[in-house]
DNA sequence: ATGTTTTTTGCGGGTTTTTGCAATTTTTAT
DNA sequence: ATAAAAATTGCAAAAACCCGCAAAAAACAT
C-alpha cells in the first residue's frame, strides 16, 4: 500500500468517525505503528487533521486555531454570496450542497424571495428554514457527521428524481486541466449527482482554491456553467476558465 | 477514547447542563475517577470550565441561583431521559420523533454506546452525531420550519421500509380515551409510520400532558408499549394505563 | 536494463505520557 | 464530632512516542 494512499485512507476515516487510533491503524493495514505516526505527523503539519496521543482526531474538534484567518475568508465569502445571491430568482428550485459559503448565501437570501432549496447539508437547511417565505426539502440519507451533511445511495436516488433550475456548489478544489474535485468519495457522489440533476451549476470558490486539486474529480470544467470567486471576473488567475467558456462572476 | 475526545465529551457536557459529575463521567466512559479530575483540572486550567467538588460548572453560568421555573420542566425531562436511556442497548436500530424530550435523551446517551438512530428530526440528529459510536440516518422530505422536522409522503414512505427494534416518541398529549393525539396533521403522519415500522414504542410525556388531549389521534394507547414520565410509575395519574397493560416506568 | 540516489519503512533503544491504585489529607454532610 | 465522599500525592506499569539507523523499496538517470 502506497504511502499516498495509507493518508487517503486515513483522512477518509477521520472525516468519517473524527477520530483514529494509530494501533488500529497499523493493524487494519499491516504496517507498524511507526509508519502511522508518521503519516498522521504528515496529515497533521499539512493541517488536516490534529494529532494525539494515541491517534488523531478531525479539525472540527474542539476549538479551531486561527480566528483572524478565518474571519478574513469569512469575508471574502461574503463577496461570493452576494454574487451568487443575484442569480437567485423567486419561483427557482434550487439543488444546494454544504459548506461555509453556502451557509453564508443562505443568511444572505432576501426576506421576500420566495423559492425552494434542496439540500443534504443540516447546517444549510436549518438556515433556509429561517427565511418565511422559502421552502426547504432536505435530502436524507446517512449522515457524515463531520461535515453534517447526508451522503449514500437514497440520497442520490432522491437527487436523479429532481430537476432543479440550479445548483449551488461549494468547492474544495478547482483547476483548469482536473475540474472540480474533492476527497472524500460519498461526497463526490452526491455532488455529482446534483450537477446531473440541475440546468445550470453555479460553483462557489474562494480564490485560494483555484488552482489546486484533490484526488477525486466531481466533473471537469465543460460541465459547469458559473463560476463564482471573491476576485474581479477580469483577473489574471481567472483567465483559463473564462477562455474555457465558462461565465465567470 | 481518547484523552481529547474524553475532555471535549466532558465540555460538551457541561455546556448542555451547565455542571458535570466526575462520578457519573467516570461511570459513563469507563475510566477511573482519578482520570476524569485530571481531565477537568486540564479543562480548568485552560480556563474553559470551573471545577468544584464532586465534578465542574460551566463558568458561562452566573453565580445566582437556578432560575427555577424554566429549569423544572427541563428537570423533569431529563428525569424522563434517564428512565429511556437506560432502554437502549448496544446494536440497536432506533427511530425517534422530535422534540424537547428526545433532545435530552440525545445529550444523554452514553459515550461508548453503538447504535444506530434514525430521525427526522434536525436539532436531535445534530445531537446524535455528535457521539462517535452512534449512526445517524436522517430521514428526508419537506421541513416543518417550526418543528425542524422532516414531514410528507417521501419521509413517511422511507420509514415504512425500515424496521427498528424502538421507536422513542415525544408525545404532546395523552389520554386513557383518545391515546395519544396531536394537532399537526404531517407529524401525525410521521409519527404513525414510526410505530408501525417499529417492533416495540416507547413513549415520553412529562405528567402534564397526561389526561389531555388534541385534535388529531397518533395512535390508540394498546399500540404503545411502554410509557415514561418523570412520576413514579406507582403513582395515581398513571393507573389506567398500568391497567390498560403498558409497561410504565 | 543497470546502477545510483532518494524515500520509505521497521526496529531497537530510551523517554515521556497516561492511567489506575493505594495511602493520606481535605472537604462535605449528618 | 464523626463518617463518608472527594482531592491530592506519589508511584509503578503499560502504552505511546521520539531518535537514529540500516534494510528495503521506489524513483531516477544513464
Amino acid at each position: 500500500m502506497l504511502k499516498k494512499e495509507r493518508q487517503a485512507f486515513i483522512f477518509h476515516q477521520i472525516s468519517l468517525h473524527n477520530k483514529v487510533l494509530s494501533a488500529s491503524l497499523s493493524d487494519e493495514m499491516n504496517v507498524s505503528e511507526d509508519t502511522i505516526r508518521r503519516d498522521l505527523q504528515d496529515l497533521a503539519d499539512e493541517g488536516r487533521i490534529i494529532k494525539v496521543h494515541g491517534g488523531a482526531l478531525s479539525q472540527s474538534f474542539g476549538y479551531g486555531g486561527t480566528p483572524d484567518a478565518k474571519i478574513y475568508a469569512h469575508e471574502l465569502k461574503k463577496i461570493i454570496a452576494q454574487k451568487a445571491v443575484a442569480l437567485i430568482k423567486d419561483g427557482m428550485f434550487i439543488l444546494t450542497t454544504g459548506g461555509t459559503t453556502i451557509l453564508e448565501i443562505a443568511r444572505m437570501l432576501p426576506a421576500q424571495l420566495k423559492a425552494t432549496f434542496i439540500s443534504g447539508s443540516i447546517p444549510a437547511v436549518l438556515e433556509y428554514a429561517r427565511h418565511p417565505n422559502i421552502e426547504v426539502i432536505l435530502i436524507g440519507d446517512k449522515v457524515n457527521k463531520n461535515s453534517k451533511i447526508t451522503v449514500g445511495g437514497d440520497a442520490i436516488a432522491k437527487i436523479k428524481q429532481l430537476k432543479a433550475d440550479l445548483c449551488l456548489m461549494g468547492v474544495n478544489a478547482i483547476d483548469h486541466a482536473h475540474g472540480i474535485t474533492d476527497n472524500d468519495w460519498d461526497v463526490v457522489q452526491v455532488k455529482k449527482a446534483m450537477i446531473e440533476s440541475s440546468q445550470k451549476t453555479v460553483c462557489l470558490s474562494i480564490s485560494e482554491k483555484i488552482n489546486s486539486f484533490q484526488p477525486i474529480q466531481v466533473c471537469p470544467i465543460n460541465e459547469i456553467n458559473t463560476l463564482i470567486t471573491e476576485l474581479d471576473p477580469a483577473n489574471e488567475v481567472l483567465r483559463p476558465f473564462v477562455n474555457a467558456g465558462m461565465n465567470v462572476l
